[in-house]
DNA sequence: CAGTGGTCTAGACCACGTC
DNA sequence: ACGTGGTCTAGACCACTGC
């Protein structure tokens, strides 16, 4: 009954569909139609069901747990996630991709780069640690126009080398990575709006009370803080983004809301 | 030697590590050191290599193909993944999440609810659709502070339902995913920081000037818009997150960037 | 105790890419 | 033809839950 329906569908479609995704397609409507309220059947009772191995019909599982609709519990058996706690995602990409996506010329101009000798207590908190400090000022431009100004400050223990760096042509984020072998574990990030104080505006070419993002991001390798960074990024350069179960960068759109 | 070293190494831990994770790990040490430039050895060299069977060391590689790490090229191999796109999320979340996170008491005051006569040409083009159009503008508080204005379109023909709900203590995306059978397929949105008109900043109690985020959003079922709502968030009503490893919700790090 | 999910085995056949 | 990943089988033992 089952394969004869849904094989007959599913092969008027171009795409041949195996036999554990017909399950989940099938487990789905299920869970669409607010069956399975009192938890999913088993995966037995579906492999006996379907007339396949449990590992198949745990494959069907697998990707609805991956995929957001549902969470298995040891021993009791899996059951719909109700969480709809639901959100939409913003992205921040770093300026190049951005320039890439707009496709525009992206360049950046590097308006200092040094050790501070007596760094604010705020940052030194930030870093936990309060002796050489890297400052970098940078400005990023898009066809020449400045869309984001970035002042970040790092750790001169974990990376000092980055002062020697040419941080106009190359990614902080790949530097710290690659080369210094400090792979990114965990992020901090703030985002307000605000209006720009005169000395940023001028960066930027406009009077002051222009609008503007303002982030501030503080990143950590091993659960030590490696760099902070305040970006100031024009307001008009919208964050734009579309959310569909095709693209494969997008985010579960079961987390999304209307 | 592979399982002593490793064995004792996790037996240190409190976790009972599987087969198949120490694995995993195992390649992730082989990505972080470089090797595999030139692709991950197959599943089945990895099976001998450990003395497993190949769906045990097969498990190992999904999860790295989860986890971001890798991709696999059918009849080619495995391959790690070079997409340094990577970005820093911020999610939007729904007025009465935010709240409970920073627990502050949510109410809301539906200014308007209305079906138009005549919508603008703007909106029609959004919704792809000109006749019944309903309206809804509600002011969202948080301790009694006005901290969202929400102004929403809502295509009548798909959930005319909604002018006698009570849109005070209902989420508009439960209704629409729950009550009006409209699963949400796709997001299209953007974000820009403004400064407030007047008939805005009034709503908030400010004055004209002040910094806000403005915020776009289309969703639509099955490729059909469903509605079109647009929000001012007060400005200094942050964005704020934390991204790590062990947070469930948290989007791939490896998406993240320093 | 029975039933659930978590892991693993030792095979098998298929679709795809390379040579 | 050969090696790769993609799918699937028919078992097995384990850890956990609830009665």
């Amino acid at each position: 009954m089952f394969y004869t329906s849904i094989y007959n569908f599913k092969n008027t479609m171009k795409k041949r569909v195996s036999i554990s995704s017909q399950i989940k397609e099938h487990l789905i409507q299920g869970i669409r139609s607010h069956l399975f309220t009192n938890g999913l059947p088993s995966e037995n009772q579906i492999a006996k069901q379907f007339n396949v191995s449990r590992m198949t019909a745990r494959k069907a599982f697998s990707e609805l747990v991956y995929d957001g609709w549902v969470e298995r519990i040891q021993g009791k058996g899996t059951f719909v996630k109700t969480r709809e706690l639901s959100q939409g995602y913003f992205k921040i990409q770093p300026s190049w991709k951005q320039a890439k996506d707009l496709n525009v010329i992206y360049t950046t101009n590097v308006l200092e780069l040094k050790t501070i000798s007596n760094p604010p207590g705020r940052i030194t908190d930030k870093l936990n640690y309060n002796q050489q400090i890297i400052l970098v000022r940078r400005l990023h431009f898009f066809d020449q126009i400045p869309v984001r100004y970035e002042i970040r400050y790092l750790r001169g223990d974990l990376c000092g080398g980055i002062l020697w760096e040419n941080l106009e042509n190359n990614s902080i984020h790949e530097l710290l990575t690659q080369k210094y072998n400090l792979p990114l574990s965990r992020v901090w990030q703030r985002m307000t709006a605000e209006t720009m104080p005169k000395k940023i505006a001028a960066l930027f070419n406009e009077a002051a009370g222009h609008p503007v993002f303002y982030v501030e991001r503080l990143t950590y390798t091993n659960k030590n803080p490696v760099t902070y960074v305040q970006y100031y990024i024009r307001g008009d350069l919208a964050f734009e983004d579309t959310f569909s179960p095709d693209d494969e960068n997008s985010p579960n759109l079961l987390n999304l809301t209307y």
